[in-house]
DNA sequence: GCCAACGTTGGC
DNA sequence: GCCAACGTTGGC
C-alpha cells in the first residue's frame, strides 16, 4: 500500500512540466530536517502531489511517483553547489534525496484557494498558516478530493488497490 | 541551554 | 516587494 506525499517546487526553478520533460529527477536540495525525515520514509511506488509554490497562483500541478527511495543528496558534497553543506561528508551524509518520475499532469492547475475549500484539506501543513514545510504526508482522502476537483481519478500506476 | 539575530519560505 | 512565520545559528 503506497503512501501519499506532497512535494513543493517553485515552477520558475523546476516545474511539473520540467519533470515531464526530464522523465525522472533526483529530488535534491531539501535542507530542512523535518522534510528530510519524510523523504527518508518514502518508499518506491509512493505517490507525490506536485505543488507549485511561489507561483501565481500556487497550486497542485501533477502527480509524481517515487522511483528510488532515499539516498544521500550529492549536492551536499559539492562545494560549488548552493546546497553544499561543509558539515557533511560522504561518511556522514546529513541530507537525503529520492528520485521521482511523472505520473499524471492535472488537466488544470488546482489552486491553493480551491484546496482550502476541500473538506479533507482543512488540516494540512499546506493550508495551516505559517507552515513552510516542503515535504509532508497527505492522506488518501486528500489525494482523492484533489484529483476529483479537477476531474481525474487515482492513477493505477501507484498500485492503489480496491479496498 | 537560552535566546536574539538572522535567513528563508511563500502567500499576498 | 512586503512581511509574517518559523528554523537555524552562535554568543554567552
Amino acid at each position: 500500500m503506497p503512501a501519499f506525499w506532497l512535494i513543493k517546487s517553485e515552477p520558475d526553478v523546476f516545474s511539473y512540466a520540467d519533470l515531464t520533460q526530464a522523465g525522472r529527477e533526483p529530488w535534491n536540495g531539501v535542507r530542512n530536517y523535518q522534510a528530510r525525515n519524510f523523504l527518508r520514509q518514502m518508499q518506491e511506488g509512493d505517490l507525490c502531489l506536485f505543488y507549485h509554490s511561489n507561483a501565481r497562483p500556487p497550486g497542485l500541478a501533477g502527480v509524481a511517483r517515487v522511483v528510488r527511495a532515499a539516498y544521500p543528496d550529492d549536492l551536499q558534497f559539492d562545494p560549488a553547489s548552493e546546497y553544499h553543506d561543509p558539515r557533511s561528508g560522504p561518511e556522514n551524509p546529513r541530507w537525503s534525496m529520492v528520485d521521482v518520475a511523472p505520473v499524471l499532469a492535472l488537466p488544470r492547475l488546482l489552486p491553493l484557494d480551491e484546496l482550502r475549500d476541500l473538506p479533507a484539506w482543512q488540516d494540512s501543513p499546506l493550508t495551516r498558516k505559517g507552515t513552510r514545510l516542503s515535504v509532508f504526508p497527505v492522506t488518501g482522502e486528500q489525494v482523492r478530493e484533489a484529483l476529483a476537483a479537477v476531474g481525474v481519478a487515482l492513477p493505477p500506476a501507484g498500485g492503489s488497490s480496491p479496498a
